[in-house]
DNA sequence: GATGAATGAGATTTCATTCAT
DNA sequence: AATGAATGAAATCTCATTCAT
């Protein structure tokens, strides 16, 4: 019986990583559940019996990421380090996801927050925001970051900073070498970090 | 004759407008051409008179919006103002555009960079990364920005940001009422050019 | 009047010479009512001033080279010349209408006898097969031609052959030179005219 | 495995066998996919389980039926019979056809050599020509058919001669009795076989 | 006569999903 | 568990024909 789960679960992985692979090749819509389970090396009505539908094999991939990713943020936040170094922290934790897998990157960053934009989906990515937004919160509490800014915003302007950079890596128009992914992470940061630093503020400078 | 191409360019701009709003209600993938012609109350087959595809209704909204961005951009980027207030222009434009036109936001945000990621689109996108980046680079030169960070991925950090707050506006997730919309504004500026600017940056003050 | 007649009577001509055309390189189904449109240089709704439906411009072809075609086996048959002289007229005037018109003759080939097999159209090609019969009916009659032969099949038999040249040559697979259409012609009468003569049959030969 | 093959196999020859009549019934053309499914008793999407499309239904049919055949007439080739004992034999088979499946032969009449023609096809056909084009090249060195016409166009006149007789079947213009096909049997080759015949040509003997 | 915008029935094809084996 | 034949809703696109101008 635990040997039958154990198969089981390897063959549900193996069909959840054919997903991905296929959904990054050639987006959601245009993969066809066929596509998948050849991929996958297995007759496409073997899909149905470990997914619902073709829906829900992304739906499962995006949960289970975003899932890893919350437990990842929570991890940080229990960190007792500063909240400009735990925001480092989450930069590193996104841009990294890159190189160790590009083509859930591509996947997510396609499919995420457009098409359908379910509602339950919405609220899942609010989990993610809402952790950046008290990482801000408690660096602003502390003093340690500027506190004329909402940390609503602020949370999505340091994601989409982001977001944008491993967009510009999916299309191929920023360079992903290593060091260049160092890079981003240290500018994501730099700036918008930095820009969010108490003594380190346009406005601040202006008064 | 000249009555006959001014009613017809009308017929077409009375399509690509029903198409913006199912586009953006629906998702392309999602959309129906008939719920288009139905939305533009016109027969189906017309919409094949003007275009030639479904798929070139999108590209020609993606086509004519980006085109009159780069324009505006142009615009800016003539103006001898410093880097940091072009770089208020690009973001105000961006923002300004939600409450302007939110369906054709929704629109862009959502299926643009995403999708079959056709590389003349790729290619359109990157004229307006190399707007921003012109300006970047010129505020280096000038000494008003810190010259450390590459303009390439500042370019692309300064967009993420603005598009990641129309995309809240787009999930509901963020707030869009008018203070909220110019909060937003003065909160991108503050943030990313603030952290672009030679005296406020976190770097230079740790150094 | 009249001059509008003959102007109009020109457009007709124009438009049905066009379909021809369109008709012998793609075949009927696969034109386009704009496509005869186009090769004609007018608006395709012209044509249906002049023609009730794309179907009947190929009625109107076939009938009047059908009607021309029997005229012509008409003035055949009143000539005083023996049968079999006859018949190489008439394999003449089949033949030779290869080099006259071909594509008249491609979108006779291909299109007349198949298709929906109109009982008006196939009561016309009666006509000519019957014409065929009466001119071997005499030959039989007056000794010339073997009387052991039904006319009928007869005249089905000769005209399949000359048909097959002419198909030959619509589909490039005979040599269509000067020399090899006058060869054609000797060939048919020879074989088929032959193998009808009285004393010319293997089986009387034979017996 | 077997079973499924062989039922798969089964469900195969039901849709063409299907597709046969219906193309019979309303020509290719004219025939809808929709047609086809009901007559087989299929859901129309099963055709796209054994046929790429429509098309290549009908170059099945075409296909098939040709290497049969061709089949046939080398097996009449390799008898060692005299070339008039063969081209009776090969105006048998074709003649009979129409007996054996009148829908088959519909189809093939009106639909080969026209609609694109294509160049595969042409090709197909050419070889059924040449199988006879080489029974009457060997009776002509063999001293038994006449030596001074082509046995290319020689082939193209007994084909025609043939296909003509099938086309007043298929047409209901000619009578198909067993009598009548035994007849015209006779008749092709009392008329074409008999005029090819060394002693019996009109021109030998006009000469 | 002439134009071409407009219509809409209809055709092929795709593909997610089901289900008998 | 696994297969893949079978289903059928649905979608895009075509194109003959009409008709206002």
């Amino acid at each position: 019986m635990t040997d039958r789960s154990i198969a089981s679960e390897e063959k549900r992985r193996l069909i959840l990583a054919a997903a991905v692979r296929v959904f990054a090749r050639s987006g959601y819509h245009t993969s066809r559940v066929g596509d998948i389970a050849e991929e996958a090396g297995v007759a496409h009505g073997l899909l149905y019996h470990y997914f619902a539908s073709k829906e829900e094999l992304l739906e499962t991939v995006f949960r289970e990421t975003w899932s890893e990713l919350l437990e990842a943020f929570a991890r940080v936040e229990e960190s007792q380090e500063p909240a400009s170094e735990q925001l480092r922290q989450v930069a590193a934790i996104l841009l990294r996801s890159w190189r160790r897998d590009p083509d859930l990157v591509r996947v997510l960053v396609r499919e995420v927050g457009r098409s359908q934009t379910l509602p339950s989906r919405v609220e899942e990515i609010g989990q993610v925001f809402r952790a950046i937004e008290r990482i801000v919160e408690r660096g602003q509490a502390e003093g340690e970051l500027r506190g004329d800014l909402e940390p609503r915003l602020a949370s999505w302007i340091f994601y989409g900073a982001i977001e944008e950079i491993l967009t510009g890596w999916v299309l191929g128009q920023l360079d992903d070498s290593d060091e260049e992914v160092a890079a981003a992470e240290r500018a994501v940061v730099d700036v918008v970090v930095g820009g969010l630093t108490v003594s380190g503020t346009a406005a601040s400078r202006r008064g």
